[in-house]
DNA sequence: CGCGTTTGACCGGCGC
DNA sequence: GCGCCGGTCAAACGCG
């Protein structure tokens, strides 16, 4: 990981050159992170401890991932986020020094799922229709969104829809309670990807913007398949990801400590996952 | 005309 | 049972 003093790194994706992600460690507050998940709304105050964002029931339970103990929500303890107080955390960068548009600072908070396939076939609507009336029970629509994949982030940018080199197209858009900022539905444009990405801003810091992504691709990233070559450097597109969130997440965060108030580990994010998710220049894997 | 967005209605889950 | 709320649908609309 790089140096706390010196993490900014290049965002270069189509025409959002010029943005800069960055780390977080611990001398800045994790509450910049903060949105109204379910449990937090009733709390009405602000969850201090970030781990609470990303808890299991907000995800509606079930993140097992056999192949990550460490990852396994199946107990109550589901792994993301530790809070402020340990020691080597992430850390907001200071800002870019380019141009007004220069972004700073990304968080991941992992919250996945083993298996997705038919991530998106749980709609209520589509079960009535399948069987001609004879609903589903419950359970099988239930278990369904269990094996949905969720992974959710946070950017700070001032734009919401940060490029990611697939096609989305928004299906809806809700005002968040105890929020003046809208969350934004978003399907993968591509046939039979059920993937679907749901975007918001913090109400707590509005220069943060909350990107949640269900399910994964089931087929390559449109701008992998065109001619992106000649926008970006060879080392980059080796890096492409086949599948979105391939292996994650135990193959792009790594548990690094427990703080001994809590159940949750510490999770540092591999720049690899990055770099394949966000397409980012190959130098953003390189010290500045 | 095709594709994406907007937006009000609708649905189901959940807590009281 | 009721109301709240998150999520989805789909018709209308806008734009290239």
């Amino acid at each position: 990981m790089p140096d706390a003093d010196n993490n900014s790194y290049p965002y270069n994706m189509g025409s959002q050159q010029g943005f800069h992600f960055s780390f977080l460690t611990d001398h800045n507050s994790p509450t910049p992170f903060l949105y109204n998940h379910p449990k937090q709304q009733q709390q009405q105050q602000p969850v201090q401890n970030p781990a609470e964002i990303f808890d299991p029931s907000f995800f509606h339970g079930g993140y097992s991932t056999p192949s990550a103990p460490a990852f396994d929500s199946s107990s109550e303890a589901a792994p993301v986020f530790g809070d402020s107080s340990s020691n080597n955390n992430l850390d907001l960068g200071e800002t870019s020094s380019s141009a007004a548009a220069a972004q700073n600072s990304s968080v991941s908070f992992p919250s996945t799922e083993a298996g997705v396939e038919e991530a998106d076939s749980f709609k209520s609507k589509q079960a009535k229709v399948c069987e001609g009336g004879d609903l589903k029970p419950k359970k099988v629509i239930k278990e369904k969104k269990e094996r949905e994949a969720r992974f959710a982030f946070v950017t700070k940018s001032e734009i919401n829809n940060l490029e990611d080199g697939y096609r989305w197209r928004k299906y809806g858009q809700k005002a968040v309670k105890n929020s003046p900022f809208p969350r934004s539905y978003y399907k993968c444009t591509s046939q039979k990807c059920g993937v679907k990405k749901l975007i918001e801003r913090s109400y707590e810091d509005s220069s943060t913007v909350i990107t949640t992504y269900l399910g994964r691709h089931n087929h390559h990233s449109p701008a992998t398949l065109r001619g992106r070559a000649t926008a970006l450097p060879a080392p980059l597109l080796l890096s492409q990801p086949q599948f979105g969130f391939h292996g994650f997440p135990e193959n792009y965060f790594t548990a690094i400590n427990h703080h001994h108030n809590s159940n949750f580990p510490q999770l540092e994010i591999n720049p690899q996952f990055l770099a394949d998710q966000f397409n980012m220049d190959s130098s953003f894997l390189q010290q500045p």
